[in-house]
DNA sequence: CGGAATCCGACAGGATACTG
DNA sequence: CAGTATCCTGTCGGATTCCG
C-alpha cells in the first residue's frame, strides 16, 4: 500500500487504485470514521477512541488525510496546546461509501468467518 | 494489512477492521472489479488485465477471497488446465459498495491531487 | 496452463525517548 | 498536550525456479 505515490505509477487515471493508496492503508478508514462520531475532536480524544493505534501512526495518518483535504486541522495557540480535528466536506461526501461498507461488512462477516472455519476443515 | 487474522485481535466485533483485514490490501478490490467484468475468468485473463500483479499475488489474492466466499473457483481436468474463476452472489453484493467508491474517486481524485500539490508548496 | 515453493528487499508501522 | 525523531522489526509482495 504505497501512500506515498501521488498517483500510481502504471495507471494514473484509475480511481480504484489512486483511492486504495489513500484510503486503503491500516488507520485511514478508521480515523475518518471515528471522525464522524462528533464535529470536532481532540488528538488525544482520537487517540482514546482508536487505542491501539501509535500515536506516531495517528499523526501520520492525520497528515496524510489533511493533505487529500479529508480532514481540517486547527490549532489552538493555548498552554496547554490544543489541536481540534474534523471532516471536510469532502470527507463527508465519502461517508456514505464507508457506510455502506461497514453496513456490509455488518451483513456478512459472520457467514464469511464460518465460511473459512469450513476451509480450513475441508 | 493483516489479512492473515480471522478476526481483529482487539475489536473482534468491528466491522472496519474485519473488512479492511479483507479486502484492504493491494490487491483484492482489484480483483473483485477486474472479475466483474465478466461472468466468468481464467486465471491468465484476469492476470493480463491486472498488467502488475505477479502470479504469486494473484494466487495468494484469488484463494484468500475463495477463503471468504468472494470468488468461486472451478477447476476443469483437462490438459492443458483449466481454471475458471467468478464472483459469488456475495461478492455480487458488494459491488455497489466498489462501485460507489470508484464513483466517489472518479469525481474527487482530481480535486485531492490539486490539494496535495498546494499542499507541498505551502 | 495454473499454479507451489523459496528467497529476499523494501517499507509500513511499532516502541521508545525527547520537546515546545 | 500534541506532537517529532530514531531505531527496529514484521510482513507484504516481487523475482525466480520448479511442478502436474
Amino acid at each position: 500500500m504505497a501512500k506515498i505515490e501521488i498517483k500510481d505509477a502504471l495507471f494514473p487515471d484509475c480511481p480504484i487504485r489512486n483511492i486504495l493508496s489513500r484510503i486503503g492503508d491500516k488507520w485511514s478508514l478508521l480515523v475518518l470514521y471515528t471522525l464522524s462520531g462528533s464535529s470536532v475532536m481532540r488528538f488525544n480524544v482520537l487517540q482514546k477512541n482508536i487505542p491501539d493505534i501509535s500515536q506516531k501512526m495517528l499523526t501520520v495518518t492525520l497528515r496524510a488525510l489533511e493533505e487529500d483535504g479529508l480532514v481540517k486541522r486547527v490549532i489552538y495557540a493555548e498552554v496547554p496546546p490544543r489541536v481540534e480535528y474534523s471532516l471536510t466536506d469532502r470527507a463527508k461526501s465519502l461517508l456514505p461509501c464507508i457506510d455502506s461498507l461497514i453496513a456490509w461488512a455488518g451483513e456478512n462477516m459472520a457467514a464469511i468467518l464460518s465460511d473459512r472455519m469450513r476451509s480450513k476443515v475441508g
